[in-house]
DNA sequence: GTCTATAAGGTGATAGAC
DNA sequence: GTCTATCACCTTATAGAC
């Protein structure tokens, strides 16, 4: 126990520096030096452990992906009603968003650049939303929501929480004429709204 | 009238060279190189006309970005109804997107690495949301639609417009496994089914 | 205006001492 | 394991001939 909890080994220390440098500047604009800087350490330990970039970009580009993706179906379990479930689906999601602004717009930008690393990626994860498809058609079979494909509810409800959070300078710039103050307003406010919105849009109410 | 009309002068040619590499590989991942052959003149040429990458890179997202934004206020212009704006906002807009899909992916990354130049862009553009604002003010005291901040209702379009396609191999390859087909439909379905969506979660119908 | 050649500096990666 | 020094290559940018 030579370290203290606060401090890390050197390969912790490098992938935690290379996460937020590969996340700020992309594949392409990050530096290893500004990497090796990062992590207090030297450019020639980055090549020691990990053999070039572009293996340190793979196993970031996957951490920071796995770590924002699994357990969101789960939010879809359980025995609460269908607009619970999505009230609290978008309210978790939010927050996680909140305190990780950045990621949505990395992973969108880097899988552009090579989609085949994803595909690996979730064939490894075994991501289904096969529950949740059945969930939809349940409620739409019960008559609690309108007629409406499954995967078009899922990718709205997706757009709504995604979008001011990956586009923000715009959404900040040209709705909110550049005030910070407006848009995290607005930010909070969705946590309950963006659920209000889809819920008013699918639930039959006669 | 030396050229026939399918040729280009130099720097138009640069221009439309550099708009299709910058576009794909965004600032840090574009080589001059590149855009020079594509282009079809050589390296020096582009430092002839535009003395640095950096200041063509501007010229480039200047033009793109103008192209993007201007017309689609008028949309909502005229005196039709206004669920009709909304589903002509949304058909015409996912046109242009569905043509150009790389862009708007272009234009969130880039702005990021570099705010200020998107604010100077659109002060001298002289964006103005208010006439939207308006209408849509409008629209809740005649009880037409039902209560919501303005900003959010055009948040929402945007959001269900852009997002898919900006996100397109997260959602062909997690919503539709991959499937290239899928993906489409989806998409030219779309074209319609968001305004179906909006107008059924603001629509007031007592 | 357009080219070839080359400068000047950066960048990923390795060698070798400790 | 970690460092310094350095290689080999790439990239932007310029000089200078035509």
């Amino acid at each position: 126990m030579v370290n203290r909890m606060t401090e890390k080994n050197t390969e912790e220390k490098i992938v935690r520096a290379a996460e937020k440098v590969f996340i700020e500047k992309g594949l392409a604009g990050a530096r290893m030096q500004e990497i090796a800087d990062e992590a207090g350490i030297n450019k020639a330990l980055l090549h020691y452990y990990y053999r070039s970039k572009e293996k340190l970009f793979g196993i970031v580009f996957q951490t920071v992906f796995k770590g924002f993706v699994p357990n969101l179906l789960k939010l879809f379990e359980g025995p609460e009603d269908f607009f619970t479930k999505i009230e609290r689906f978008v309210f978790v999601y939010l927050n996680l968003l909140e305190k990780n602004p950045n990621i949505p717009g990395f992973i969108i930008h880097e899988i552009g650049n090579n989609p085949e690393r994803l595909v690996s990626i979730i064939r490894a994860m075994d991501i289904n939303l096969q529950p949740v498809f059945d969930i939809i058609e349940d409620e739409i079979e019960k008559k609690t929501i309108k007629q409406i494909d499954p995967s078009e509810l899922i990718i709205n409800i997706l757009a709504l929480s995604i979008f001011p959070i990956v586009a923000k300078p715009l959404v900040q710039t040209i709705v909110f004429k550049g005030s910070e103050k407006d848009y995290k307003e607005m930010l909070e406010k969705r946590k309950t709204a963006i659920a209000r919105f889809v819920i008013s849009a699918i639930k039959i109410t006669d």
